[in-house]
DNA sequence: GGGACGCTTCGGCGGTGGTCGAAGGGTGGG
DNA sequence: CCCACCCTTCGACCACCGCCGAAGCGTCCC
């Protein structure tokens, strides 16, 4: 894969498709990585079915989201943890919303300490744990991004119920560092990242908020990151 | 400054601002920190002055960019670098321009190896230089983002002519990482690093391409960087 | 195989927003 | 003080796009 240079980009078709309220409220909710059916979305943007449609053909033309089709079912999911990258991106610059509830302040502080970017963990419990990785020689850097685990790292992480050397077999990238916007520090992506964040998440370490992405980190999850990681979340 | 917990922000007004052919012409022009007046823009997006006039209001209701009335003329520069980094994080997703003439796949190859980002220096230099000025022990964290520069650090910037402590009195954070959205590593941001870029170009360490924020590293750059940082470029 | 269901396509409506001509305000120069 | 210049405001036009009703197509289930 040679380099490419590029001069410029024309980022207007995309902006386009971020700037309506229904597709972005369609992107939001898929924003964790879950697939979601076609009509799921269209009662989440709070548009007709053939509206959603409309947009959904959209997005799928600008590459934003991918289609699966499933009986008579037909399940979207964002193209990769790029676009949520970007969404996230845009959103530092973007007005707060102002929070209306106790529960959706709860879900605020949530995503802020935990919460999933795609299918990995990020916020501060994704840059923490990431961090402690790497200083506790568990993963270390393998090319510009890449990472690879050690063999310690192996130990711990089988020890905790993955199969790491099935993950290396994965289509998917192994892991490789992402940013983590909002605290412009790396969390762990790739095979390694999901796998881990899901059985984190089966562990009891994390809870889900009503806002999917929002992450609760339970006792069980701060003792699991220390012994585990040696991971301390402030 | 308590911490700010934000559920969902709305990022739509925001892409819409981006989602016009005109407004992303101006938005391209000034990213390189320079203010420009409302004429220049109009000029440049290929719009009337009535036209551009309104974009322009748009963008500064949306808060993209600031404007410095001098004169009988209107000055428009970027809010801040995120802007430019938004910018930048939205490019990544976006498909490419091809390259038409030779002297554009000049600036293309020039963007990706040394670039100005709002006013200071990325790219493949702006990372090198950064790592480098951290690895040498010239300037060192101090806080989540923020830097400090080293003893040993200002005797190296003052002999390059830089006022170090001048640079700290501004009004403007002095020393601080910034994300490099296409390297995916930190750069110098700040006071310190405006100052030390504008420093360079004047030393024609760097110099400017047709794209104004293409820069091209010049024999007298490679010899500097490797004698005052020991920064060796690939 | 008929009917319910999920989704898409088609057609027509309405609103938002980009565009420019014309006019107005404010500054600088002679 | 008047004119040239830069920029903005106003008004009108037009295109695009988001919206839904109706209809069409495929799948699942009984």
């Amino acid at each position: 894969m040679g380099a490419e240079y590029v001069l410029d980009v024309d980022f207007v078709p995309v902006a386009a498709l971020l700037a309506d309220r229904a597709r972005a409220a369609m992107l939001t909710a898929l924003l964790d990585g879950r697939p979601l059916a076609a009509g799921e979305l269209a009662r989440t943007a709070g548009v007709s079915a053939q509206t959603a449609s409309a947009h959904l053909g959209r997005l799928l033309d600008g590459g934003l989201v991918t289609v699966v089709q499933q009986g008579r079912h037909r399940y979207y999911r964002l193209r990769g943890s790029e676009i949520a990258q970007v969404i996230e991106a845009l959103s530092r610059i973007s007005p707060p919303v102002e929070v209306r509830s106790l529960r959706q302040s709860r879900d605020a502080r949530r995503l802020h300490e935990a919460r999933t970017c795609y299918d990995h963990l990020a916020g501060e419990a994704g840059v923490a744990l990431f961090a402690a990785l790497v200083d506790g020689g568990l993963i270390e850097a393998d090319g510009p991004d890449a990472y690879e685990v050690t063999v310690k790292g192996e130990e711990r992480l089988e020890a905790l119920g993955l199969d790491v050397a099935g993950l290396r077999k994965a289509r998917r990238r192994f892991a490789w560092q992402c940013l983590d916007w909002t605290e412009r520090r790396p969390h762990l992506n790739g095979a390694l990242g999901a796998a881990l964040t899901d059985r984190m998440i089966e562990l009891g370490w994390f809870e889900r908020g009503t806002t999917r992405r929002a992450l609760l980190v339970t006792e069980a999850g701060y003792r699991g990151l220390a012994d585990s990681f040696g991971c301390v979340l402030a």
